[in-house]
DNA sequence: TCGATATTTTAATAGTTATCGAATCATTGG
DNA sequence: CCAATGATTCGATAACTATTAAAATATCGA
């Protein structure tokens, strides 16, 4: 991942509701969850939601689909994979832990 | 750590100029880089070199001492391991490494 | 097709962040 | 004490970001 990629990934989660909706995806996993729901979990009107919901996807950590009149948002884990490996390489001393440091859907909380 | 220093941490790292200032501090170890030397490196006036460090400072990232007329900066690992546990817990579905994901001085570049 | 529902886009505005020259402060050597 | 050096603070300005109501777009059920 480049720098320029990274800035914006972080920049995407330097947010109150972008961090706390992106929080939410990961822990939804690939069943992903709604704008409107999104919207209404965190209290925030519905354009306000979209524009938020659109900077992350800009940055590449979410990814939508449609599913009838309803926009569903999934997090996109090998974006945050990418965020994750450039952080520890560059900014953590390159002190990767044992090789594996991956990002999956939430496997404590597996909700249907 | 909580969200709310999450985000400053995140909104700190998320500038072209400060990701790279605070490479090169972390690279740099303990022994850590002065202000003019970081200006200098970044291509960036001293003003701005110093209103960027008083980001990362007020994120937690760097700490600063003097040393004669030169102020050094270092970064702070022990911030940089809460921001990405957080984000390990968080923002990748609780899927840790082996434990020990840990952020170093750069190991593989000791410098004196 | 019409109305309802789900979401995005537009546009106006308020607030925040970045930039950098000039002025200021702190330290040192002579 | 004074001049030089290293850094920060101030202040003005430009650029970007967040917020949200209103309008537009898309889908569905009847």
């Amino acid at each position: 991942m480049q720098a320029d990629r990274v800035i914006r990934a972080l920049s995407a989660l330097a947010q109150e509701h972008r961090l706390a909706a992106f929080r939410l995806l990961v822990r939804a996993g690939e069943q992903g969850v709604a704008a409107g729901v999104l919207a209404e979990k965190l209290q925030v009107p519905p354009s306000s939601m979209s524009f938020h919901l659109a900077q992350l996807g800009n940055a590449g950590l979410v990814t939508q689909r449609r599913e009838s009149r309803s926009i569903i948002y999934s997090a996109d884990y090998a974006a945050m994979n990418g965020l994750m490996g450039y952080l520890t390489e560059n900014c953590c001393g390159g002190m990767s832990c044992s090789q594996d440091t991956e990002c999956f859907p939430s496997p404590q909380r597996k909700s249907a």
